[in-house]
DNA sequence: TTAATTTTTCATTTATTATTGAAAGTTTCG
DNA sequence: CGAAACTTTCAATAATAAATGAAAAATTAA
């Protein structure tokens, strides 16, 4: 297969990976070819490359800093910026799971308790309190695992789970 | 907290939740529904309690039933269909990690490995191969884990990580 | 078989989200 | 300062996704 068709298909598919991640898809787009280049990158070079218009670059790759994934480098004597994505897939994991769990875990979980303290004791209200209870207890598990995961060096995980399987 | 408003707030959370999950919202609506019902529900009844469209309500228990999350359930004597929800909330996870397993995982690895055939020695094509075997490396990793999770015992895994700590 | 009831489909409409591009803002340097 | 180089904002537009509702299809009972 041909470099520039690979490419291609890598920058689609991990396009759409980010559409089903709550990530668009322009912002993965951009995220792919940062993964992928050799160098920093512009936002010239992105909306070239990607064929997108200047305001949507900026606004995608400054998302892609809010997160975390992306980062600006300046060159000496270059007044414009260029912009580098850490290429360790560990890291990179990490990091996502970081942001999703502060975005959304960490919501859920304020919401589910607050629901803890609803009057009655009606064969429907304690159905409510029981699967609340249930998915609150669930989220608080998941979140202790992430903070595993997101402390833990590369491969700490794995290694952990391959003893285990013997 | 009234229960109606207990029950609302529960929805609209569950929804939004849905959202950044790459489920719609009113399909993780009436699966926030269906979670805190004491008794199956009718389309009819669907619809009634979310205040939308029979072609919307259909259409999203039909997707509910694809990913496994909601059952249907037949009365005795009546004609009209019934659904459910299973309550719990590990077999409601694992159900979820299985499909997603196999509509984004599968094929980004799929993906993953066409790409490693790209022709070319340049630093680029270098470096393009490294990004996506590691891509592919921890996809991997990450699907053994998965595999795991979805065929474990209710708290295996959370019994397995509280002794680690230790 | 026919009529009543219920489910499904799908063209149209509506709502949501993403993108554009030009104008405004900012920074740097002579 | 003032102009050039670059970045950011945002109202308007376009693209995408979701919802509606009526018609068609399917199912069941009489």
């Amino acid at each position: 297969m041909k470099y520039q068709e690979a490419k291609d298909k890598f920058i689609l598919a991990w396009g759409s990976l980010g559409s089903s991640w709550g990530v668009s898809r322009t912002m993965a787009q951009i995220h792919a070819l940062l993964l992928i280049s050799t160098s920093p990158l512009s936002t010239e070079d992105i909306m070239e490359e990607l064929q997108i218009s200047r305001g949507n670059a900026n606004q995608n790759i400054r998302a892609l800093m809010d997160w975390g994934l992306v980062e600006k480098e300046l060159k000496a004597g270059e007044r414009r910026e260029y912009f580098v994505a850490g290429k360790d897939i560990w890291e990179l994991a990490k990091q996502v799971a970081k942001e999703r769990k502060k975005r959304e875990l960490e919501p859920m979980l304020k919401v589910l308790n607050q629901l803890q303290d609803v009057d009655g004791d009606s064969k429907e209200v304690k159905e409510f309190k029981e699967v609340t209870k249930n998915i609150s207890d669930f989220a608080g598990q998941a979140e202790s695992t992430l903070n595993l995961f997101i402390n833990s060096k590369q491969n700490w995980f794995y290694k952990l789970l391959s003893k285990i399987k013997l």
